[in-house]
DNA sequence: TATGAATGAGTTTTCATTCAT
DNA sequence: AATGAATGAAAACTCATTCAT
């Protein structure tokens, strides 16, 4: 039932800029939510353990306590950390400057890549959904920045509308979950879908593929006739 | 103490067809594995409780390991189980003797009621993702089925594309693919989704809705020009 | 701060009237028991050790949680034990029989004795009224048996008034609180008093004169004159 | 995260009499003292959490280290004061000056305004008691103030028997512990008095029928005849 | 075949205290 | 004189599993 999962040295764990303070509690605190995030990501709410945890981190188990007050506490700022981190880029799109087609083009692409790189963002969602999403209801933050994204896609369909290119049926809210559904999909369930085909979705030829083919198929599905 | 979910009466826990037998080890497996597979689908592996599943058995714990050996055991049990039953299904469908089209929105339906219907699958698989889907690959149940619809999408495709309806540079694959993520994702992380934007995607008005939606964009991504 | 309490080998500890059973689900819950009374009553809640009544038991910390739930849970039961015990005790002294004079002496006697004798439950009512009384409002048993006393002494009042020898201006309630007030004090401060004035309370010699001058103080407070 | 009690701004917590100096180390040990006081008396040695005081105080919890060394020394300094508080009242009394029957119903009123009023005081006299009263062994303050009042009780009863209205058999040590006991327990006892009648001894209809009764109880006590 | 009691090894959490500034 | 961060040791509690009947 253990698993000594090696922590894939990602770009989270460690930024020696300088030489580390011995009293600096804002690295404290980012360096347990960096190794937090990968455990929880690796192992859901449950299957983590606080232990190792603390064990990957610079610091002790009480600290983790100090700053996040529990388990589900530590989690929950988990949360909060990867959802900030995805509105955060979400803004530097711009794509109210782009012309429709292209504009739900490079939507379509960031939310696509996005998914592609942050695995651990897929996995926390995915275990978040297993928990009735209950931890993540708490986020003030949540909402509101998932207000953004509709905000976004129903300026680029009334856009596409009046221009003629896009159908006017379409739901803002509805595309959404679809486009999500297509990026999210082929990371989230790659492990029972490599197995099932014996094909990798991550793989770079497959990746590229698949960015063509979800691209192409939120543009039919938008586009008047 | 916590008493929580009492079992869902549903089609699964008992079929009291014949007056219960005092010693019968096939309802008593039976009535294990239904139980079971509730806690596992709602708690993940490491979250489910082999006290909790017990309890709301009609037998012991110790019965629990005399069959299946263990946690893990039992879970890997319930996996093949949730397996075997979808197979049977996906049968009767006799998709090769509709005509191409009519033929592809006949699989994607059926996919989608699928999936709308049987959560327990669906989360099921979704845990699976978060093992890294160890136990799943054991299964034969598993491969076999995957093959099968490959078969018929292959199928599907070549005689539309013979047809002229559908254009030949799709893979199967990729396009069974496309038809999970649209059918999985809605299902799998709807209460993430209901959090984000206030929308049950269960909800009957909005089920139809989809249903219409993924089959229109999986025919608009599939159809020559 | 710790302190190694050696297990005052009371009566309390062990009945071996029969060889020890293997599997003997009574007698570990009353093990328990005894020694979570001791423990409790001589460290208070928050100074009680789980791990150290668990190792004065014959089982392990384990089966305190199998029957108990929690710390807490042990301490109820504890309360409710001692609490049981005095009430079962307070049936049999048959005082409606005896002629009010004659009864109240009997009943300050017992109330003096009792509360002499068992010095874990003075410590435990102590204890509980530094918790506010919080653990035994739930207990439903305690208020009935309180009740009774009550009725008691009503009935010995009653009849000592119309008897002639009691004056009628005494309160039942506020006479219980008063033999209560006597009977606990001298044992629940006992080493504040020895420690002030070098006298020992529960002294052979002492205690017989403390019995004689309660109940005097008593019978000159109630009656007529 | 608990915040719980607010320190009630009683008379103990803080008297702004002139502008709070930036420095004051008499003030913050006072402030600490007081803040600690109502904890230890609310929750015991073992109960009390060195976090919560520090955290009602206006400094750090470190500066309690500063000024007690630890826990037990904080709780040490709390008994000391709270005795020391007491002498300071009982000289005003001039008991000596009065009629013994007088001087005696005066000193018991004393005494049971004292307790009903100083419920820090009893609640840690009770934890004393828990303790085996080895903290306020080391305390001066403690033998002195017993003395005192046994040399008052002594001479009321002295002067009572000469004059012919009290009984010559009553010992002072004794008779102290009486009216203790008949003060003291009604507040002690209060909550699981309280829970088992219904009946707040503290309410102050309550309050003055027990202070007439006991002091009816003693007169009647000493008194010849 | 079936059962309720029992358990060891872990897992989360708490607490008084000290360190670096 | 004062502070906030840090900590080791211990405490409460949980869990999958096995034993005796």
């Amino acid at each position: 039932m253990k698993k000594a999962l090696k922590a894939a040295p990602s770009d989270l764990n460690e930024a020696p800029t300088e030489a580390r303070r011995k009293y600096d509690p804002e690295q404290t605190k980012r360096n347990i939510l960096d190794v937090a995030t990968q455990e929880f990501s690796a192992m859901g709410l449950a299957g983590a353990r606080v232990d190792q945890i603390a064990e990957r981190t610079n610091t002790t188990k009480r600290m983790l306590y100090y700053y996040f007050e529990s388990k589900e506490g530590l989690y929950e700022a988990v949360l909060d950390k990867v959802y900030g981190d995805i509105r955060t880029l979400e803004q530097d799109l711009h794509i109210d400057e782009l012309e429709p087609q292209e504009g739900m083009k490079k939507l379509v692409e960031f939310t696509f890549d996005y998914h592609d790189k942050h695995r651990d963002f897929v996995r926390l969602v995915t275990i978040e959904n297993i928990h009735g999403a209950k931890y993540i209801e708490q986020l003030k933050s949540f909402k509101n920045r998932n207000a953004s994204v509709i905000k976004t896609i129903e300026d680029l369909l009334e856009r596409g509308v009046s221009a003629g290119v896009f159908r006017a049926d379409v739901d803002a809210i509805d595309l959404h979950l679809m486009i999500s559904a297509l990026c999210f999909h082929r990371v989230s369930n790659r492990y029972t879908f490599g197995t099932a085909f014996g094909r990798d979705p991550s793989h770079p030829r497959l990746r590229a593929r698949h960015r063509e083919m979800i691209v192409d198929a939120v543009l039919r599905f938008v586009r008047k006739e």
